[in-house]
DNA sequence: ACACTGTGAGTTTTT
DNA sequence: CTCACAGTGT
């Protein structure tokens, strides 16, 4: 067996494959064959003894990623010597930084922290140094944290150039500081700190370079400065960079990814070598047609024609939804349909998580089965994380977060006087609170009854400790029981507590089956605080719901992308600035999921907030943008509800597709660039704007008012308010 | 210290 | 609507 497997490839294809010297670009457009790529070419370097496959690393965004990849070189390969290290970016971070953290000045058993505990940490630097999240909400903070860490390469962030940063410099400093005084490290350290390690230890990062001979680098556009600089760093001593991407599904800029990284690639790399692959293997004619049309609008982009030999397809169905109700009917009732003539592979895709409600609850109405990737995750529930939070301060009782998690889960009387005065002696004593507890305890510094209670702690602690060496699921079993933990539950007596005490089950399943695959507790607990919802994510369900941003490197033979509203997708948040080439590239990514069918619904309107009413809402100006010889346009009528709405002086029913003999399907609204002028970067819906004289508020609603737009505002404190956009001068913000 | 109540505030996307 | 928080009462 030599190079057969290289007949699986067209020609550009192979041309990547087969390029094994130096620096190379494969512009992979959408459903061309990227992993393919990844997967070939791996096993080609094996195949052609170019090196061991433990000389290989390739790295990939979602664990789901690797793991598909990992299993496709196992099909490829049969058994092999040694395995290729395939890995996400955080978890490779992971593994330098555990081997290295005394460089660093970290314990090598560092915790990894994610949103929630960044939330608490913040809350705790707020108190400490007087903010008020009037001041600017934790939330903000941590995209402001956000910011510093992923935009430069180096680790000491400049605030004094930025003045919409700077007055927010403190926190993040004492972010950092009580991160570190708790040895832990968030999400974007696990990168940063190991680009710092290189930095400032040549010989570490060359070890790397040297050991990793090939380097594979998938989603390249993907990649943000800190990440982009630790591929670099990788390939400093041999430049040997296969970097697979497509900037038209570039949908990470929120979390610092830099698109040029992938458009400069050639000047960043000299010498070398750019594949382009063009041809389509996933979608039908039309849903390919559809896709170029929206992607072309963007200009931030290399022109690329992408083209497949797959039949033409039926017309892309798009549904106007008179509610957010009607759409999931609809949609139920079309998968009820897709379901009886046998089909399976359905994605019900949309913008934001809260979106999967209304689907979840007609799905369960229709009795059909589904998947929910994301929103509030196992590893997310809150007694899953107390139980992981036992294990660390068990292990390790100096780990300060997790305690503080504990102490008082179940409550056990120890309460925010007595955490305070605790917290408050720790600062003093330079200790970690579990010394200062115990030292605090002989002192008999505290009062009576928190001095029992204080006391009783300590002593679970310590008898917990006596557990350590039990196999992983026995010393999370005898923790849940001597803690109390599983006791309190069941005195609860609902049934939340008993779906608690289920979830607790499956965790210590989970340490079970960890255990059999013989890794240890750290192993565990990376796992876990690395895990994404995607990972679990089973190609056999029939029925997926998720958002686009979870779809993407997914394939699914019908798709349905729901929620094409202005306001909502494109998301209000992101109109402003440069935001909606980045919408119109996930719109771009979620119509590609597609291999055979599409359908795109969007709501007339749609309750915000659970409100009472529901707002008129415009459709997504994406749509407008899908010639519309591609598009079969059907809607539900909107009943009149509420005189205000009243569009039918201007059109009939129902009230965005009137069939007209012009040829035209498509409303006014929609019409090339039309809707970009009327509504781009305006005062949509769902829009956070500024008043002079009221301050922030919020667009409940927008309707023409003669050659006027009256636009209804939500200003919190002061209530709701009408004003003409003319008359008023509201500023986005 | 804690269980209860009402208030008010907030929904992008993720490792 | 659903969460987090402040303020109540025991």
């Amino acid at each position: 067996m030599s190079t057969n497997y290289l007949q699986d490839l067209n020609q550009e294809q192979r041309r990547a494959v087969a390029h094994t010297d130096g620096p190379l670009l494969v512009v992979a457009g959408a459903g061309s064959g990227k992993t393919r790529i990844i997967t070939y070419k791996i096993t080609h370097l094996i195949k052609q003894k170019l090196c061991q496959p433990d000389q290989i690393l390739a790295v990939t965004f979602t664990n789901k990623a690797a793991e598909e990849m990992r299993k496709r070189v196992e099909q490829l390969l049969f058994p092999l010597p040694s395995i290729p290290l395939i890995s996400t970016f955080h978890s490779f971070g992971v593994r330098v930084l555990r081997r290295h953290a005394r460089l660093l000045g970290y314990q090598p058993d560092f915790v990894i922290c994610d949103t929630e505990d960044q939330t608490r940490i913040l809350k705790k630097v707020y108190e400490l140094l007087g903010f008020e999240s009037g001041d600017l909400p934790i939330r903000e903070a941590r995209s402001v944290i956000g910011k510093l860490k992923n935009r430069s390469w180096d680790s000491e962030p400049e605030p004094q150039d930025d003045s919409e940063i700077s007055p927010f410099y403190p926190i993040y400093e004492r972010y950092q500081r009580l991160l570190k005084e708790s040895n832990a490290m968030d999400f974007d350290d696990l990168i940063q700190q190991t680009v710092r390690l290189f930095q400032e230890h040549q010989d570490v990062q060359e070890s790397y370079s040297r050991r990793y001979r090939y380097l594979l680098i998938d989603e390249y556009q993907d990649t943000n400065p800190p990440q982009y600089q630790l591929v670099r760093n990788l390939a400093s001593t041999h430049q040997n960079i296969t970097a697979v991407g497509d900037e038209d599904q570039a949908i990470y800029r929120f979390r610092g990814a830099d698109i040029r990284n992938i458009l400069r690639f050639e000047s960043d790399f000299p010498g070398a070598a750019v594949v382009k692959l063009e041809q389509n293997y996933r979608s039908c004619q039309n849903i390919l047609d559809a896709a170029t049309a929206i992607v072309s609008n963007n200009l931030e982009r290399k022109p690329k024609t992408l083209w497949t030999e797959n039949p033409c397809g039926d017309p892309i169905d798009v549904y106007a939804a008179g509610s957010a109700h009607d759409e999931a009917f609809f949609v139920a009732r079309q998968t009820e349909q897709c379901l009886k003539d046998g089909e399976s592979g359905i994605g019900i895709l949309y913008r934001a998580n809260f979106q999967s409600r209304h689907f979840e609850e007609i799905f369960g109405r229709f009795g059909i089965k589904y998947r929910l990737v994301g929103g509030v995750g196992f590893y997310h529930r809150k007694e899953v994380r107390d139980a992981l939070a036992y294990l660390r301060a068990v292990y390790n009782p100096h780990d300060n977060l997790a305690l503080l998690r504990i102490i008082n889960a179940p409550p056990r009387g120890i309460g925010k006087v007595t955490l305070d005065r605790l917290y408050a002696m720790s600062e003093d004593s330079q200790t970690s609170l579990w010394d200062t507890l115990v030292s605090g305890i002989e002192a008999g510094a505290f009062p009576g009854r928190s001095q029992r209670a204080l006391q009783t702690f300590l002593g679970l602690i310590e008898t917990c400790r006596g557990f350590r060496d039990l196999p992983l699921h026995l010393f999370l079993e005898q923790i849940l029981e001597s803690s109390g933990y599983i006791e309190a539950l069941m005195k609860e007596n609902t049934e939340e507590a008993s779906n608690r005490r289920l979830n607790l089950q499956e965790l210590v399943n989970v340490a079970r089956e960890n255990v059999d695959r013989g890794q240890n507790l750290q192993s565990f607990l990376d796992s876990t605080a690395l895990h994404s919802e995607t990972d679990d994510y089973d190609q056999t369900a029939s029925v997926t719901l998720m958002t686009l941003h979870n779809a993407k490197g997914l394939e699914f033979p019908i798709v349905f992308l729901v929620g094409c509203e202005q306001g909502l997708f494109p998301h209000s948040r992101s109109l402003s600035e440069d935001g909606l080439e980045e919408e119109r590239r996930l719109c771009y990514v979620g119509v590609t999921r597609s291999k055979k069918k599409l359908f795109l619904t969007y709501c007339q309107r749609r309750r915000f907030f659970g409100s009472d009413s529901e707002e008129v809402g415009q459709p997504s100006c994406f749509l407008g943008e899908i010639p519309s010889h591609l598009t079969r346009v059907s809607g539900s009528e909107v009943e009149n509800t509420s005189p205000s709405y009243d569009y039918s002086s201007e059109s009939s029913d129902p009230p965005f597709f009137e069939e007209d003999s012009s040829g035209s399907q498509s409303p006014d609204s929609w019409g090339e660039g039309s809707s970009t002028e009327a509504f781009d970067g305006r005062f949509i819906r769902g829009a956070r704007i500024e008043h002079p004289k009221y301050g922030r508020g919020r667009v409940l609603q927008v309707q023409p008012a003669g050659d006027d737009i009256k636009v209804t505002v939500k200003f919190p404190g002061l209530g709701i308010k009408k004003m003409l956009q003319s008359y008023a001068r509201l500023r986005l913000v």
